[in-house]
DNA sequence: CTGTTATATATACATATGTATAATAACTCC
DNA sequence: GGAGTTATTATACATATGTATATATAACAG
């Protein structure tokens, strides 16, 4: 069990009998990402079909996965960390500068145009799949609920606003840009503004519908004084 | 042009040339219905397969769409106007009794928990597939929204309360409410009525943002009394 | 070097798919 | 009855799929 210099030369990965991967788990999805988009669903993907787009040999894709089901999994759970790490960012910088409203939906349609497969395939093909894949998809979109929910409490207790229950409106929140997303990304780029302006529209009556529930109305300007 | 003794028999058919047809397009609708479900989706239906359900030869399923798409936009459409009458009774009747919105949501999960293959198309299969069949589905939701922004605005004229961007609103609710019953379609039934609770909720806390920004706020509790 | 072992490929097979072509069956009209 | 017309089927073919089996290849240990 002790690493020894020549183990070293292999860069973390351990002394090796055999032959060596000529590719990782990781080539593979990426091969799948290059094949799915707007028109192709990961549930349509054939275990012949990655292979060769990862240039192997089919039986090849055998050690690496069980079969095409379980790589979508795979897909989807790198997909929910790439996107929440990349709304997460979006939200801290957001805090300094204006609306977090406002700048975290931009941050997630910007995402959207830079022709993410990652964001297509969490915001379209959740609902279709597997049990297992399924399974995948609700639970990245529960950990983007906890983290909003998370940042709602915060700001509600730092401005000084009520919010009623909190679990609700981040639920609300996250489907529903999920949903204009999914939507807006079969559409032309000159309809973004409008769908951002909705989407922003949106949040904001939810926010002040909880806002108002809770029983704090005088302070609502405070929230939105940009 | 004129119909004889013989033409009525045949029941609103005109007189035919040649053999009868043995399967109508609805039939093929009907027997690919019975094949999707949550687990399979209808981007994966093939030719042959709807072919067999139906119990005809491979070859007639030309004799009524010119591919699977096509019976998939067909799909797609029928269960827009299936749902769209459904949940316009249910509002009609709701209105009359209690809250429109409880009763609408409750009435759109009742659909859901009837095995209903028709509304799985329109709440999970929405976003994969053809353009055509893509743009099917976001007409239906169009409908929807129309509908109950209709609603939206003529309950506000009643009851004199504000309504801001009322187009808005209606997409919101639409695209929730279609979110949200895509997920419990998934879920057991006991979690129905947890479902059915936040849906409400959402619900209310948006209409409640609307009414707020429109400046209504001393109207509120008139809309909420059941 | 030899052996061991993990990895990748080649070949093969049963099965499924979309569709072309030709044949058959059921119907209307004369 | 037969002629014309249309719906349906039978057969066939090229192609794609998942996977079983056997074999080749590369890295390592000794």
């Amino acid at each position: 069990m002790s690493l020894t210099a020549k183990d070293a030369r292999t860069d973390a990965t351990r002394p090796h009998a055999g032959r060596r991967a000529v590719i990782s788990r990781e080539d593979l999805i990426a091969a799948a990402l290059t094949l799915v988009g707007p028109h192709r669903s990961v549930s349509t993907l054939s275990l012949r079909e990655v292979a060769r787009a990862a240039g192997i040999a089919p039986n090849s894709f055998y050690r690496h996965f069980r079969d095409v089901d379980e790589l979508a999994v795979a897909l989807i759970n790198q997909a929910g960390e790439a996107l929440r790490q990349i709304i997460g960012e979006a939200r801290t910088r957001a805090v300094a500068e204006r609306s977090v409203v406002q700048s975290s939906i931009e941050a997630f349609m910007e995402q959207l145009r830079g022709d993410q497969k990652h964001l297509h395939l969490l915001l379209r093909e959740g609902t279709v799949g597997s049990d297992a894949f399924k399974d995948a998809v609700e639970t990245q979109l529960c950990y983007f609920e906890e983290e909003l929910c998370n940042d709602l409490v915060r700001l509600a207790k730092e401005r000084d606003t009520g919010i009623y229950r909190p679990e609700v409106v981040a639920r609300a929140i996250t489907r529903l840009v999920f949903a204009m997303g999914a939507t807006a990304m079969d559409q032309p780029e000159e309809k973004h503004p409008e769908i951002i302006d909705q989407l922003v529209t949106m949040v904001r009556m939810i926010i002040l519908g909880t806002q108002t529930m809770a029983g704090s109305a005088g302070q609502i300007e405070k929230t939105f004084s940009r």
